[in-house]
DNA sequence: ACCTGAACACCGTTCAAGT
DNA sequence: ACCTGAACACCGTTCAAGT
């Protein structure tokens, strides 16, 4: 469909600089946030780079790299930009919703938590909430089970929203979506889902983004319950 | 590498019945079981039914949907096992311990759940979540939150084991991995990763099942205390 | 109605050839 | 050293042709 030679003033004529990690991941990072994790191809990238596919294995060494760059690339940014927080709990709750909120830009990050795990992103995270974990005072024998505990939470729902990013969202606004998904839920077999039709009439009026904070919060308010009170007799 | 004709008697001549989407699936499920969801081509399931790639295609629309079957069919298949259990809090352990060990046999299905959301098995896990909370004595607007933060945890550890099933596996054996990472750990900078570092040594004792279970506790103690307790005056 | 398998469009990746 | 772009192997999917 698109023609291949570009005659018009396009800019994307002839590079200007040369080729460059750098400047590869950039304009990764460009395509998907623009167009999402499937418009990402080696051709079209190169294309964007006025250049040859060949050209970003010199650079790069395969696509697997190409993403895991791209994705340590954005929240290591995403983190230097984290305001200092002396007070634990909120240093957590701070950290999460700077990961929701780019995620919401860059959905195609929460995918890639799941591809090769322990990479440096992953680090990065378990090191924001396990600091403040501790200076929380949880125990040590309990901060793997809680820092993974909030670890896999967040995970979660940044793969549910990157899914969600997947859908026909150019078709229907979100409001129309909800509604319609809660409209299917109400229709289900009553005997067999009942709490599901009974949550649907509040799912259009839900909010992410407060739902996640509530969760984070669940999970706290379990730490200090669970570690950081004074235990009762029993057990 | 591997001989086009099959000329031994390895039983996969030729099809004695004929093809249906119950037998479709059940190949899918065996191969994905087997060797990985990077495995599953319509190529090699066609061959393992002996026939062509094509008529496949006859029973499904295609491999999305051959996926979100396949992951619907055991899922189901695994609820459809799971025991009565009357008191809630067990309930859902027992349900967040059974898609544990479904994951377990069946990574490929860890994945699944972040392809198009609000699919059959979602519904199930949700209802199954949502049941034993409101027994509980959870508050209808606190519903919706406690669901989904339960929820989001076990898709977070599902992804993640459904990552770390991919990983070389076959070279070493799991306590070498895990010793592996924890000596990389070991080794990060101690400015930066002071954590990381810290929690190193508890890596190759720990056990995935056991952490699980650990975070559903921390949840559901979250949910305990905010929700089915007295409030205090205060707020 | 159901199956076959060649053909199509599109990938990631390699590599001989250029500068 | 770095880039180019054709070529290779492999996919999902389609479809004319068979039974």
């Amino acid at each position: 469909m698109k023609p291949r030679i570009k005659t018009t003033s396009q800019r994307a004529g002839r590079r200007t600089d040369a080729l460059s990690r750098e400047k590869i991941v950039e304009a990764a990072i460009g395509i998907l946030d623009a167009e999402g994790e499937s418009a990402l191809t080696f051709r079209t990238l190169a294309a964007r780079l006025s250049t040859g596919a060949g050209a970003i294995y010199w650079h790069v060494a395969d696509k697997d790299e190409l993403l895991a760059i791209a994705s340590d690339h954005v929240l290591t940014r995403t983190f230097d930009a984290l305001p200092q927080e002396p007070e634990p709990g909120r240093a957590i709750r701070v950290l999460a919703l700077a990961m929701f909120d780019m995620i919401d830009i860059h959905p195609w990050i929460g995918t890639q938590f799941f591809r090769e795990p322990w990479q440096l992103s992953m680090l990065l995270v378990v090191e924001g909430i396990g600091g403040p974990l501790q200076r929380m005072g949880v125990p040590d024998e309990a901060l793997f089970d809680c820092g993974s505990a909030l670890l896999s939470y967040i995970l979660g729902v940044a793969g549910q929203n990157a899914a969600n990013a997947r859908l026909p969202t150019k078709i229907m606004d979100r409001e129309a979506f909800l509604a319609d998904v809660a409209d299917r839920w109400s229709k289900l077999d009553p005997q067999q889902f009942p709490f599901v039709r009974r949550i649907a009439e509040q799912l259009p009026g839900h909010e992410d983004r407060q739902q996640f904070v509530a969760g984070i919060d669940l999970i706290l308010a379990g730490i200090e319950a669970r570690y950081l009170t004074a235990p009762p007799q029993a057990q």
